[in-house]
RNA sequence: GCCGGCAUAGCUCAGUUGGCCAGAGCAGCUGAUUUGUAAUCAGCGGGUCGGGGGUUCGAAUCCCUCUGCCGGCUCCA
């Protein structure tokens, strides 16, 4: 008898050797018919394997993350038998699932795949699905697996089992598809009730630019149509907020081939957002201590060089800008801590100075591959809301605390309420990648684990994500409709005190360097107005929409009221203006509420005789009559609540 | 950069297998209308069919090339 442990603590005793679905069934018949796969002593697995000694046991349903994979995983091998059914002598590479779905990489050979081919494969799986063939488990020997794949000619499937060891190797069949496969399945393709393909792309074999392209094929599945429906609404509500279809129908930002791709230009109500955030962000800092400071576009190349960026990037970037006559050679600059950097040599300094936190809004510019460039998320040039911190190494820890506070009083402010920091580590490895001693990196990274525990900050830790010169720790956050996004960092550098010899004196009175932290709250402008666009649909809270309010007259008999309620309002730091159009009232607010305008105030002979505004909020419709000094009242509450 | 797709008026889109002066709605302009909570009516103007080259008697439509955009891959100091 083994003894295996629930979720929920309690122990049962079973026969050696039975199946997780059996043990499922001794709980309830409802989880036995909706597990999907049991995790064992943490080990993900079939829910048909035999378990043979004691240990911890979790039942992976839909609901859990371990269930969705390895369902999407199973309707992948699915997809796949669908594509062989349909496309005989096809080539598949990998098919995993991932966050939202599943893909399947396929050598299609001289076929090719469009959108329009989709949806009578899709047919094809729910055919198959509705067979219900079991998902059957092989091991198999090398030797073997190796010879079905060379009768099969796919060499893809071949180099995989390459790099496997013998006895380690499975191959899972449904139906009259088999694939190597080391698992989990769910027991069989009959839950799989929903299926939709949704993207096709290229993608290179293992990807490896030189390699062979491969045509990859996004898609997702669920056990219920209705699950379907919902997330294919989702991806409609995505749509609709994409920041770039937002961005020019509310006029903050544009695009011109003239100027260049990935170089945004923002409009007069994009740039007032902007500056209200950075006036937010700037006064945030100056509470903090940070000091403001402007630095050129251009530095010499020889201040890459010395902060080793050029060695680094210098290919890969804009190329340097050259002076006619002496020849000097310029670059776009594509970070500003080496500027920063020479602000501190600009003077010796003592340890009674320090920390010293240098911030600018500083316009960079990075050569980034064309087929990059994705609206405002990914441009060539860009401001960051950077600054640097040089402190002393034992600073670090409460440094690291103050801009932790720094980014969490930040996305409070922008409502984002949800997120997780992710510490980003070198990888022991690769030590050839990474600049600075053993020793500084040990400290710079342990510095971070505190930080984050002491504020027992929610954290996943990933390993070879650092930056060259440093670990770091990135915010990521959940939007509305719960994506992921990365926001702010927080980089911890040992590196660049080193190349541009920053020092200190230190109460010894002998010379010391300082520790650098680069941190940048939103990251850049750019990217955190993209996000915060899709965040809000374009609803920005009240104190940083462009245009709080617009009025509406009835008629043009009352333009002069309406001027004057704008500038009464105007005293009261409430901006708007009055829409003198000639056009009927429904018009007018037709296209305030489509510019998402927050309030609208009406006014005619009846508001002009009590100095009053009747006002309608943006989604929300009339909400009544007020007089200009209860509508300022109302305004202040409205605008708090949007903190 | 790579693979695939796309590019018609300011915007959203029609334009059948190459064939008369390339269309619609919205926006714009002019005029009428003076409006009470999501589109008032009428008239008018506007397009080198992304740029360049080619095939053809004839190209928005077919081919090449460049630019830009979209979906991915790779990359991201």
């Amino acid at each position: 008898m083994i003894q295996l442990t629930f979720p929920d603590g309690s122990i049962r005793e079973y026969e050696a050797g039975i199946s997780g679905l059996d043990v499922a069934k001794s709980i309830s018949e409802g989880l036995a018919r909706n597990v999907l796969s049991v995790s064992f002593n943490g080990q993900t697995q079939d829910t048909g394997l035999p378990i043979e000694t004691n240990g911890t046991i979790v039942f992976n349903t839909w609901n859990e993350d371990e269930g969705k994979s390895t369902f999407w995983h199973s309707s992948a091998h699915l997809f796949a038998e669908a594509v062989e059914a349909l496309y005989p002598g096809v080539k598949f590479g990998i098919g995993p699932a991932i966050d939202q779905g599943f893909y399947y990489d396929i050598d299609l050979g001289e076929e090719s795949l469009s959108l329009d081919d989709l949806p009578a494969i899709e047919k094809k799986m729910l055919e198959l699905a509705r067979q219900k063939n079991e998902y059957v488990r092989k091991e198999v020997s090398k030797a073997d697996a190796i010879k079905y794949f060379e009768e099969k000619g796919d060499e893809y499937k071949l180099e995989l089992i390459d790099g496997l060891e013998d006895g380690q190797i499975t191959f899972y069949t449904q139906g009259g598809f088999t694939d190597l496969c080391k698992g989990p399945h769910i027991p069989n393709t009959g839950s799989i009730k929903a299926v939709k393909l949704l993207k096709v792309a290229g993608a290179y074999w293992r990807g490896d630019e030189k390699r062979k392209m491969l045509t990859r094929v996004y898609g997702i599945s669920f056990p219920k149509q209705k699950e379907l429906t919902q997330h294919l609404a989702l991806l409609e509500e995505a749509k609709k907020r994409d920041h770039r279809k937002l961005g020019a129908e509310l006029e903050l930002f544009m695009f011109s081939d003239r100027v260049g791709a990935g170089l945004p230009i923002w409009l007069p109500k994009g740039q007032a957002i902007r500056e209200r955030l950075q006036k937010f962000l700037k006064d945030e800092q100056e509470k903090r201590g940070y000091k403001m400071v402007t630095t050129p576009h251009i530095g010499k190349k020889e201040l890459y060089v010395t902060s080793g960026h050029y060695a680094k990037y210098g290919e890969d970037s804009f190329q340097p800008i050259k002076t006619p006559k002496d020849n000097e050679e310029f670059l776009l600059k594509p970070m500003n801590c080496p500027h920063h950097c020479e602000i501190f040599n600009n003077r010796p300094h003592s340890y009674k100075e320090l920390p010293i936190r240098i911030a600018e809004f500083g316009t960079v510019y990075r050569y980034e591959q064309s087929g990059e460039l994705h609206g405002l998320s990914r441009v060539r040039g860009f401001t960051q809301d950077d600054a640097h911190i040089f402190c002393t190494r034992d600073q670090l820890k409460e440094e690291f605390l103050n801009v932790l506070d720094l980014t969490k009083v930040v996305l409070d402010k922008m409502g984002f309420y949800e997120f997780t920091a992710q510490i980003s580590l070198r990888d022991p490895a690769t030590p050839e990648k990474y600049l600075g001693s053993t020793e500084n990196w040990d400290a710079a990274e342990q510095a971070i684990i505190d930080a984050t525990e002491e504020v027992g900050l929610k954290t996943v830790t990933e390993i070879g994500e650092a930056a060259f010169y440093g670990p770091k720790l990135d915010f990521m956050i959940k939007d509305a409709i719960g994506r992921s996004w990365q926001l702010g960092t927080i980089q911890v550098d040992y590196n660049l005190p080193e190349r541009f010899e920053l020092e200190y004196i230190g109460s010894d009175n002998q010379s010391h360097r300082p520790v650098m932290i680069h941190r940048a709250p939103f990251g850049s402008m750019e990217r955190f107005m993209s996000i915060l666009i899709e965040h809000t649909a374009g609803k920005f809270p009240l104190w940083l929409t462009p245009e709080q309010f617009v009025v509406i007259p009835v008629s043009e008999v009352f333009n002069d009221y309406g001027q004057s309620v704008v500038n009464e309002l105007a005293k009261k730091d409430i901006t708007g203006k009055v829409d003198f159009r000639n056009e009927t009232i429904g018009k007018k607010i037709r296209e305030a509420e489509m510019q998402k305008i927050p309030i609208m105030l009406i006014i005619g002979e009846k508001e002009q005789e009590e100095k009053a505004v009747s006002v309608r909020m943006q989604g929300k419709g009339d909400i009544g009559s007020m007089t200009l000094g209860e509508f300022v009242e109302f305004f202040e509450v409205e605008k708090e609540k949007g903190e």
